[in-house]
DNA sequence: CGGTAAGTGTTACTTGAGGTAACGGTTACT
DNA sequence: AGTAACCGTTACCTCAAGTAACACTTACCG
């Protein structure tokens, strides 16, 4: 009897590993599907392109939107694995913004689709549920929000403003990044370089308003020049 | 004989202003019935918001996503009706451009509703038909775009960032709007003059940078004062 | 080994919203 | 009087999402 104290039966356990790589196997073959057959797919193409039929889907997904959701987390995953370290990095201003900047547009670059079905339309039914787009975005602009922040207290200055900016750029960045995706008429690294350009001055207009000097080839510290 | 040579039938003009009236009419009702039941309202609700039944809607909308269409259009003429003379309007840069963005800010301020409808998902039937927003989006950042590239040209500067420029700045005004009416941290006046002035700085930025001095109090006309 | 919990899969159904058919009434031009 | 354009209805069709019911497999448990 002792050990039937613990886990009540072991053949509940069995599985876990194997669900979870279900979900992902499925996740997968949406995406394949969205490619081929475009981004208005249907449970049925979907379990088509699996090799199964609905109902083997709905056991792993309790409706298209849950499945829909856990393709928005999977896009999730790929973007964060590319701007978490480009947000943590340090370094030179100027070169951290525009490595952020290209990490985002890398991403989108390398899957066109996949950003399209997730981001655009498609994610027919979700009424207020999740939005991932909007989480993601609302990570993105927190982390940014506070990145900004921490430097405007530390060069004294009113950090109010800092989650509208962060906003701000998130927006800007996402909407030339989609201008861009569609009709392609500069190189990544251009746009790139626009961008990181346009930030740079709005961020050193902000800081020379209050009387900081700011150099873009060196880290972001404190260093008060006119007083 | 001599008069039906013109008109095939007046029979046929008799209605042409009441087919507009009454689509007119139904887009209001699909307006209000969104406020009353959520942005996912049906066929049935809209007639039923109308006092009608679906086939009389579907005399004036082929389908669904004709309706929606119609009701974009009925947004962008709000927010036109306000953003055209912002855009259009002479004046100092700085001003000029809080009175843009405080222009598209008023308009989601005044209809939430009837924005989130049309931006956020809910226009459920689309594949790759007309998107009113991405329209819209694109003839504010075109006309945008145009009104910088004058100006950069005008400098003897490189125009061929007024593009990429222009839809940056729509995304940034768009996504810091979405933050600011979920939760509505500050007003309106304050978000108008942060996103003003980092746009100002952007701007400012880049002039500087080719060696141009520009006075935010003043309009925009080419003064080199650096060569 | 028999029992059973979890998972595999199927076909055939129900449901609900978008959209249509078919019918009849009204107005006013010709 | 005839008819072109509308007004409006109820009852239906269609198609994709989601479900019911049924049958088979695996492997832990006692």
């Amino acid at each position: 009897m002792a050990r039937t104290v613990k886990g009540p039966d072991a053949r509940r356990e069995r599985w876990k590993g194997h669900r979870e790589q279900r979900r992902a196997e499925f996740v997968e073959a949406t995406i394949a599907a969205v490619a081929k057959k475009g981004p208005d797919v249907g449970m049925e193409d979907v379990a088509a392109e699996a090799g199964v039929s609905k109902p083997v889907l709905y056991r792993h997904f309790t409706d298209k939107s849950d499945l829909y959701l856990a393709v928005g987390q999977r896009a999730t995953e790929l973007l964060m694995d590319r701007m978490g370290p480009a947000l943590a990095a340090d370094g030179p201003i100027r070169a951290r913004i525009e490595r952020i900047v290209d990490a985002y547009l890398s991403v989108i670059e390398e899957n066109p689709n996949l950003y399209r079905f997730v981001v655009k339309g498609s994610f027919v039914d979700r009424p207020v549920e999740k939005d991932v787009v909007q989480e993601d975005k609302n990570l993105i602009a927190t982390t940014l929000a506070r990145i900004l922040g921490d430097y405007l207290r530390a060069f004294d200055m009113d950090s109010g403003g800092a989650e509208p900016w962060a906003h701000a750029l998130v927006g800007m960045v996402q909407n030339a990044g989609d201008w861009w995706l569609d009709r392609q008429t500069m190189s990544r690294e251009n746009l790139s370089d626009y961008l990181a350009t346009i930030i740079w001055h709005a961020i050193d207009g902000l800081l020379r308003s209050a009387g900081v000097q700011a150099d873009p080839a060196k880290p972001l510290t404190p260093l008060r020049l006119v007083d």
